[in-house]
DNA sequence: ATAGGGTTAG
């Protein structure tokens, strides 16, 4: 408190950036406000309150956010277009609606590319695909931004005919640049639709051929396409290539392995993995895991599961609790299997169940079979 | 000098 009394404008700027909670945000940003000089540039406090909306919306305090928004209106802060489309992107994460008004207000001389590719993501996320489309075609100077937004959209809902077509007209009709982003956006949608060989080589040869620089995502992505598609080598050698290799793609490598039966060399890249000091999320236990189940590796699995909570402190969530009692069942540990139900934290789904009671099927064991019969039942009424 | 789009689970 009494330090950052003697804190220039610009380091409290710096400590804004870093403010994780709202209290401290808000905290600092007055501070800041009460520096600021006549003389001073009178951007500084429009990238203030940029920066003091960040955790205002992680938060996800709408009448934090409200009475924020008001300040911004007093101060005419607002009349920024970086400050209002962070606090229209900002509302627009809390309440769709809040957002939609708030755009209604904003005057066309603030209402710049920016502010329209917010709106544009908020119509995405919470609106019909209809009323999206014609937002994007009435904005006039569509960027590479708009064009992706609008893309994910009908990818991410399914609408690949529509994608497919929107991307033949940027690439035909307009002279904007593939970009990185685009092209995460469409492979996503052609793994996820199994158009996979053919396609997912010739956006790779795209990548290399234009030189784009590979984003992170792009290149967890090309790994899991072509994994999904069964060249383990290809993906391999995308992975090999990569140069700061993150968790996504040590886990996208991990789940192709695993979800093609390789599973020591799952393992193997698992623990190479953890050697580099590469912290491992849930995603990369629930692979890890599964490759322990298909392997039979009953220890193994026992050991990275009490490394996750342990070391990693991450929750077991229902996928990993379901490969424990697969795991267990399938190796004829019954009792176990039904000891990790009893003690997960998390409410028991039909998965469960049912791989609890096909290992009884199995190995005959009647008594676990009807115990557990009867919890699943009563837990189907309570419902 | 500041703001916007994309990644992983039978």
């Amino acid at each position: 408190m009494s330090l950052t009394h003697h804190l220039a404008a610009g380091d409290l700027l710096n400590a804004l950036r870093g403010a994780a909670c709202p209290s401290s945000a808000l905290h600092l940003y007055s501070l800041l406000r009460l520096r600021l000089r006549p003389s001073d540039p009178s951007y500084l406090a429009s990238r203030a309150a940029v920066l003091a909306l960040k955790p205002l919306s992680a938060a996800s305090s709408l009448p934090l956010l409200s009475h924020f928004h008001g300040h911004l209106l007093r101060s005419n802060l607002i009349a920024y277009p970086h400050v209002a489309s962070s606090l229209l992107r900002s509302y627009s994460l809390l309440s769709p609606s809040a957002a939609h008004q708030l755009f209604d207000q904003i005057p066309p001389a603030t209402c710049n590319i920016y502010v329209l590719n917010i709106m544009l993501a908020s119509l995405c996320r919470s609106s019909d695909l209809d009323s999206a489309r014609a937002f994007f075609d009435g904005i006039p100077d569509k960027e590479a931004v708009s064009w992706s937004t609008m893309l994910a959209c009908y990818f991410s809902r399914g609408r690949l005919a529509d994608g497919f077509a929107l991307f033949r007209s940027v690439t035909f009709t307009t002279n904007i640049a593939v970009d990185c982003i685009m092209l995460t956006t469409l492979l996503t949608a052609c793994t996820s639709a199994g158009l996979l060989p053919p396609f997912c080589r010739s956006v790779h040869g795209y990548v290399v051929r234009c030189t784009l620089p590979t984003s992170m995502h792009l290149g967890t992505t090309l790994i899991d396409c072509y994994a999904k598609a069964g060249h383990l080598d290809y993906a391999t050698r995308v992975f090999s290539r990569v140069p700061n290799r993150n968790v996504m793609h040590w886990t996208a490598m991990i789940c192709g392995m695993a979800s093609h039966l390789r599973n020591k060399e799952a393992v193997q890249l698992f623990e190479e993995m953890c050697q580099r000091r590469v912290q491992p999320n849930e995603m990369t236990f629930t692979a890890v895991l599964s490759a322990c189940v298909n392997a039979g590796l009953v220890e193994k699995g026992r050991e990275f599961f009490k490394l996750m909570v342990d070391r990693y402190c991450l929750e077991p969530n229902i996928h990993h609790y379901g490969c424990m009692v697969d795991l267990y069942g399938k190796a004829r540990l019954l009792e176990d299997a039904y000891e990790v139900i009893k003690t997960m934290k998390v409410e028991p789904n039909v998965f469960i169940w049912t791989s609890l009671l096909a290992a009884c099927k199995k190995f005959k064991n009647v008594k676990i079979a009807i115990e557990g019969m009867e919890k699943a039942l009563a837990l189907e009424i309570s419902d």
